[in-house]
DNA sequence: CCCAAAACTAAACGAGTGTTTAGTTATTTT
DNA sequence: AAAATAACTAAACACTCGTTTAGTTTTGGG
């Protein structure tokens, strides 16, 4: 061993990650995270591998700040209620002033490409497969819905979620508020 | 008068816009659109200024594309329902393969960074007030609706329709048709 | 017929991208 | 204290981007 690093990796992370959840993946660029992380780009390079690596990082670093309403989500038992208020939660974990940043994994599955990088589709379909798979637990709640019934309410659920994900960044509280309202009141 | 254009401006911007379609602003060169328009970027350039010009022109033509949809919903008089035809229709309209290209509205704003140019961010916005006009003006033949809940309904599938842009990139046909029903499900 | 004007080709531009490479500084261990 | 090793700084890398420019070819009007 010999010198130390002076920056904390798990911080320099979640910095990294903020600043991509708000500009998305291809609009940060290494200056940009340079400057935000406080640290230079051979420490990035070193600590990280990538950019890709980095966001890769950045997303777990995501997981993990909003498996707090996840598992707030997991240990409730109002069923579909505790669902909206999920999909509440979220808005307000994603909020940014007025608008919203919308979800760090939505945002980068839209401004995917035609040949999307592997290992950032795979993180993508892991994280969408939990969230429905939440979702499909807390719905079995409900002990007289059949499986079907459950699986399709999952996924209209999710795709509600994925969209409501998408619509915050654009739409007004007012009217994310009516979506959810009505998204909840066809169940 | 010298030289005429040995193109058609109307049939290379149609090609720029599926270019666009598939695969977004940013994630579209100038070399692909060199190539798939046919012409080389001198004439681009000639004939639309930039590629931001070019991406305008693009929205148009987009627009007259999906007009056939829109008039079909405008000359319908089945309220609700045709409103959810029309979601049908965009799905079909929006095939690629088996997956599909989403809106290329929508594309766009889904990734538009902090500081959008001003020109697109307006034609974005025009063209979800037009959406939401529509459909109010539809909802509005079911008599016995008061104006606050045909505002909020047309609000609501507005959001749904911009949600189901977002997500039919993304997720299957049978999960997309499942979203639709239960989206107006209690309408 | 010729000249001017417009459309073409193709190369180069400067700026910005993600990434790498020298060279220097600090710290630990022998 | 000296040697070794890892982290730092800063410059340069190769590449792509959108855009422009210089030079050539075509064509229509006087």
């Amino acid at each position: 061993m010999a010198r130390k690093k002076e920056y904390n990796e798990e911080e320099v992370v979640e910095k990294a990650m903020e600043l991509f959840w708000r500009n998305g993946y291809e609009n940060t660029s290494m200056q940009m995270l340079e400057k935000e992380m406080g640290i230079n780009k051979f420490s990035i390079y070193s600590s990280f591998g990538s950019k890709n690596g980095l966001f890769l990082e950045s997303l777990k670093c995501y997981k993990q700040r909003l498996s707090t309403l996840m598992s707030k989500l997991e240990n409730s038992s109002d069923g579909l209620l505790s669902i909206k208020h999920y999909f509440y939660d979220f808005l307000e974990f994603s909020k940014d002033n007025e608008l919203s940043k919308g979800c760090l994994v939505t945002n980068a599955a839209n401004e995917l490409g035609e040949t999307p990088d592997v290992e950032i589709q795979e993180a993508l379909v892991q994280f969408t497969n939990g969230v429905k798979q939440l979702f499909t637990t807390i719905l079995k709640q409900d002990s007289e819905k059949n499986e079907l019934i459950v699986e399709a309410q999952a996924d209209y659920l999710l795709i509600a979620m994925y969209g409501l994900s998408s619509a915050s960044r654009v739409f007004t509280a007012i009217q994310l508020e009516n979506y959810i309202e009505h998204t909840f009141k066809n169940l």
